[in-house]
RNA sequence: GGCGAGGUAGCUCAGUCGGUAGAGCACACGGCUGAAAACCGUGGUGUCGCCGGUUCGAUUCCGGCCCUCGCCA
């Protein structure tokens, strides 16, 4: 009983696990092309502080800082550029951190669409004059569904929420797509870990070389320039910007950290996730990955464990 | 050595007019449908510096000691 050959391959995992590395080993051994999923590697002119792929990789500096970023608009370009992969005959290697990011360019979201002009100011607005209780009050009345995932605290979903019942859409569709394992094509999921020690230890080494490569030079730039709101999230920008040299080397480790968590978080909701343990050589990695991609399977050890999508 | 301030959660600190304590950050867990390196929710952190005294009861009051910081020698 053999699995369908999975036609789209995608790696996941923390900061700092080797998720390029291990993609570059793989298109060393099959024709494959990388795909990035990651919210920041998406902007320009941040290569270090973004740690950017050196290798070919799509999705990766095709806005400029101040661009405004969204899902949806990711979501479009990566399923086009998957397809144009596989039309060429290779493998698309989707690679990525940002777990919404993965799942978009992997499944089909139907996101609804972005509010029309003024109505998202609109909400803001009534959310912060009238109050949390009563904005999610309001949203009870005319989309009880959605306001039944929503906490009245969470005022970008509020608003997000209410801001949908304006044109007919809602927050809160029949069935959720998010954690589910349909896909656009057949697709195999790699988690690579790296225990924890081992990963925050290499976090804080990638962290200071990132500095003596230059980072601070790179964003005193960009910050000379408009940066969009979703932009103006990358860890380190405010950091560099405002901290002397040792507290925001401390501070951006501790903040990469913290993400890194909650990318296992997002791991271990992936639907037919397969575990690699990453913390050897990459090579070594990405050959158990491509065994496992052929449906071999993996020689003694338990370097691979997981069931497929 | 003298004077002053202070030692309470992993960190910074609040507090208890005597009834064994609490915020922020950190941490853990959960959620998430056009901002996701974002956003929201839940949770525990503990010889209250040490030894003794007063007291039914001391982290709180008293005495001694240790340690830290500042000023003066």
């Amino acid at each position: 009983m053999s699995a369908p050959q999975p036609r789209v391959l995608a790696i996941f995992g923390p900061t700092a696990s080797g998720k390029s590395a291990v993609a570059e080993a793989v298109v060393a051994r099959i024709p494959a092309e990388i795909v990035s999923a990651d919210a920041m590697q998406v902007y320009r002119a941040l290569p270090l502080l973004t740690n950017q792929p050196s290798a070919p990789t799509r999705l990766v500096a095709i806005w400029p800082l101040g661009y405004e970023a969204s899902v949806a608009e990711y979501a479009a370009l990566a399923h086009e550029g998957v397809d144009d992969i596989l039309a060429a005959g290779r493998t698309p290697i989707v690679v990525g951190g940002t777990g919404l990011y993965l799942r978009a360019a992997l499944a089909d979201f139907d996101l609804p669409p972005a509010p029309p002009p003024g109505v998202r100011e609109h909400y803001e607005r009534l959310y912060d004059d009238s109050g949390s209780e009563r904005a999610h009050a309001l949203l009870a009345e005319r989309d009880p569904a959605a306001a039944a995932a929503v906490h009245p605290n969470d005022r970008r979903r509020v608003v997000r929420a209410l801001e949908l019942t304006e044109t007919g859409e809602t927050l809160a569709p029949p069935r959720s797509r998010l954690w589910t394992g349909e896909m656009r094509h057949p697709t195999l999921v790699f988690g690579l870990e790296v225990p924890k020690e081992v990963l925050e230890a290499r976090i804080e080494t990638r962290t200071r070389a990132m500095f003596e490569l230059g980072v601070e030079e790179e964003v005193g730039k960009a910050r000379t320039r408009p940066i969009s709101r979703t932009a103006r999230q990358i860890i380190g920008l405010r950091e560099i910007g405002e901290l002397p040299r040792d507290q925001a080397i401390t501070a951006i480790a501790r903040r990469t950290a913290q993400y890194a968590a909650y990318q296992r978080k997002w791991m271990r909701r992936i639907p037919g996730l397969v575990r690699l343990r990453a913390d050897r050589p990459p090579a070594a990695v990405a050959a158990d990955l491509v065994a496992a991609a052929r449906g071999e399977s993996p020689r003694r050890g338990n370097e691979i464990s997981g069931r497929r999508t």
